[in-house]
DNA sequence: TGTACATCAGTGAACGCGCGTTCACTGATGTAC
DNA sequence: TGTACATCAGTGAACGCGCGTTCACTGATGTAC
């Protein structure tokens, strides 16, 4: 009885599995960022994590399929960011959505800053060809979204050119969180402001 | 007698031997595209080269110390493009250079398609540990040059200000030229006119 | 111009190691009656 | 409440393969006289 969808394997049912399960994920992130992508392997999950490889291949099946459960959560995460921020900000229109553009980048780059090894997980997503599909369709979502709340306010914008700009500002976005994940607290305080402040610029059309 | 320096060991002096180089760089792009970061062996580079393994551990220290001057190799094309429009647009100040962006954009994304597997050499700058500092040494050095370009149009900005918009920009620009690779042709030109606006617009203060 | 020699360029074969993965299993937890 | 059984969770040991890397070497190219 395995579910193979998208790599995963047998769900964990008893609560001792979850923690297993939760503890891959989390000894994962770290390793991507001390060993990276290329030299990471399922035995030193293993070692890490305090299980033998078999623990492994029952919820997955095989690094990239544990990698790709970290991302999931990772952009999840993120997801509800965004969601928060706009029922904060819609109210104020499409000038309280842009005024508040730092706001959002600095929650995104907490929920990154939270999980070891979160920069270096999106990373593997751009460089391994095989998981780079999870971070389009993840791309794909937010645009989407966006573009249903942002439509309204620019009726004089086509949708095709709306769409382009949006799906450049969400990569935008996302080099903004890379950008303060790898810069000195100092630097990240400016880099959200005026990050913040370029991308709300970017869209007046 | 080996240089050591950055992973490179010995030049190729002899015609036959700078043939030997070039090709082990370009075929190594095709790699990075095809097999990923991760699954890319010596091995792989020697037997789609032509040669065998002994012949690469002239030139490099090991398969990282060759994308590293793949890397590098592809950096300097694109920092030769950005001077070349630096010195068109510049007469026109700085309004000419901001609505000559999406040319900018365009001819760098022409650099990135012409070299096959340009995009994943980007991709693995990032995602490996070891060959980060030297995509942050080529953005350093982007970053400064176009500062001392801004700075004189930009008086009331303060210089870190100013900085850290451009270091923004650059970053910005990078991923502009990913997104431009993974689109189709069709995307791409609208990508490149809005792109560009959007990154000329992020630099009204 | 020819030859002897130096250096450059690349070969063939081999090595030990760690990787991903699987097998048959034991132990832990939950549940029917 | 106790016991028998089913399912879940993880172990221990082993495997073959391809990896990175090195050795002593042959062949190709350049150069001094």
């Amino acid at each position: 009885v395995v579910d193979e969808s998208n790599g995963r394997r047998l769900a964990p049912v008893q609560e001792r599995a979850r923690q297993t399960y939760e503890r891959l994920l989390d000894v994962t992130g770290v390793l991507l960022a001390d060993a990276g992508i290329e030299n990471i392997s399922v035995n030193m999950i293993c070692a890490r994590a305090g299980v033998t490889p078999p623990a492994v291949y029952r919820y997955f099946k095989d690094k990239y399929a544990v990698i790709e459960a970290l991302a999931e959560r990772h952009m999840l995460r993120q997801f509800a960011v965004v969601e928060g921020w706009l029922s904060e900000t819609l109210p104020g229109g499409v000038d309280g959505i842009m005024a508040n553009m730092p706001v959002l980048i600095e929650r995104l780059a907490g929920v990154t800053s939270a999980q070891a090894g979160a920069v270096w997980v999106m990373r593997a997503l751009r460089a391994v060809p095989r998981l780079g599909v999870i971070r389009l369709e993840s791309h794909r979502r937010v645009t989407q979204r966006l573009y249903e709340v942002y439509a309204p306010f620019y009726p004089e914008v086509t949708q095709e050119r709306l769409l382009t700009r949006i799906r450049i500002g969400v990569e935008f976005t996302y080099a903004l969180d890379e950008l303060i994940a790898e810069s000195g607290p100092g630097a990240a305080a400016s880099i959200i402001a005026d990050g913040g402040q370029m991308i709300a610029a970017s869209f007046r059309f």
